[in-house]
DNA sequence: GATTCGTGGAA
DNA sequence: TTTCCAAGAAT
């Protein structure tokens, strides 16, 4: 072993949380799903949102939401289709389905109010590994590994020393991640947080900004001369003629209706009859949209 | 484990 | 213009 005395010291847990907790406290930012009064059903509902869509087209939707249907049963009491309408644009419409069936397993199965342990959370429609540790967390403070894209991203770098992590969550990962927890349930609850926003703020998939990084100086990547991501190509995904693109168009014509429309009325949205139907039979088979007897569609009552 | 599932802003 | 990717879940 060659002497390192001289060099950093290496990532290990203890030396990240004290900084990246400081630099949390100075550069949160101030969020409504963060403010006291959101409460765990404003926490869930961010949450929800949150998957793979950006801060900024999430805020307004959530505004409405959270005034409209204050508590899970308000939202429970409407059809799902209002729920899905009010989702507006946000993408990834099942999950304003899936979004509205937990709040009503919450209100028919935890008296109204949203769980606080991670396994009851992690039963609901639409919460999986991820969500269920950051209302966890979020909401009640409690200690769990919150491993969405942005820490997974930090711990690759910071503590790995790899430019990006793999695609999918690993075994590897979670034991890490469960390593660098603090021990300290409030400490955890705030190590989550800190880390999580380091990632979405500082240590950003493009153009990382490390002279603004309270972990440079430890970072694993950082000191290896930050290396080219080595592993397998990320294929891009394109969007333009798939079906979720005909999906989406067919949705947007059932959100701004306000009565059923006629499948004339869906079929001015693509030219390919075949994908067209093919793309409105997967939305009814999701739920997303009620055919009715009489041949017309709208978004679903029940 | 690989695929599918929306949308729009920024580089 | 094209590509990337943004607090994932379900199958």
């Amino acid at each position: 072993m060659t002497d390192t005395s001289t060099d950093p010291a290496p990532a290990d847990a203890a030396s990240l949380h004290t900084p990246v907790i400081a630099w949390f406290d100075e550069h949160a930012r101030d969020l409504p799903w963060r403010r006291p009064e959101a409460g765990a059903w404003g926490v869930m509902v961010s949450e929800f949102m949150l998957q793979q869509t950006p801060v900024s087209r999430v805020r307004p939707v959530y505004e409405q939401w959270l005034a409209r249907w204050p508590r899970p049963a308000d939202l429970a009491a409407e059809a799902p289709g209002e729920a899905v309408r009010a989702w507006g644009r946000l993408g990834y419409p099942r999950r304003a389905l899936r979004l509205h069936g937990a709040a009503q397993a919450i209100t028919e199965r935890h008296g109204g109010d949203v769980p606080s342990d991670h396994a009851q959370l992690l039963s609901l429609p639409g919460i999986g590994e991820y969500t269920a540790a950051a209302v966890a967390s979020f909401a009640y403070g409690q200690r769990h590994a919150v491993l969405d894209t942005n820490v997974r991203r930090v711990l690759a770098r910071a503590a790995t020393g790899i430019q990006f992590p793999p695609t999918a969550t690993t075994a590897v990962e979670r034991k890490l991640a469960r390593a660098l927890l603090p021990d300290d349930e409030a400490t955890a609850a705030r190590w989550a947080a800190a880390s999580m926003e380091l990632g979405a703020l500082v240590c950003t998939a493009k153009n990382e900004d490390c002279a603004r990084c309270p972990i440079a100086a430890r970072c694993a990547w950082r000191l290896a001369g930050k290396p080219a991501y080595a592993g397998p190509a990320r294929r891009g995904q394109t969007y333009a003629g798939t079906d979720r693109q005909v999906r989406g168009r067919l949705l947007a014509v059932l959100r701004e209706a306000v009565a059923p429309v006629p499948q004339s009325a869906l079929d001015t949205v693509w030219h390919e009859p075949v994908q067209r139907a093919r793309a409105l039979d997967s939305l009814v088979a999701d739920g997303l949209v009620e055919p009715l007897e009489n041949g017309l569609y709208r978004l679903p009552h029940s």
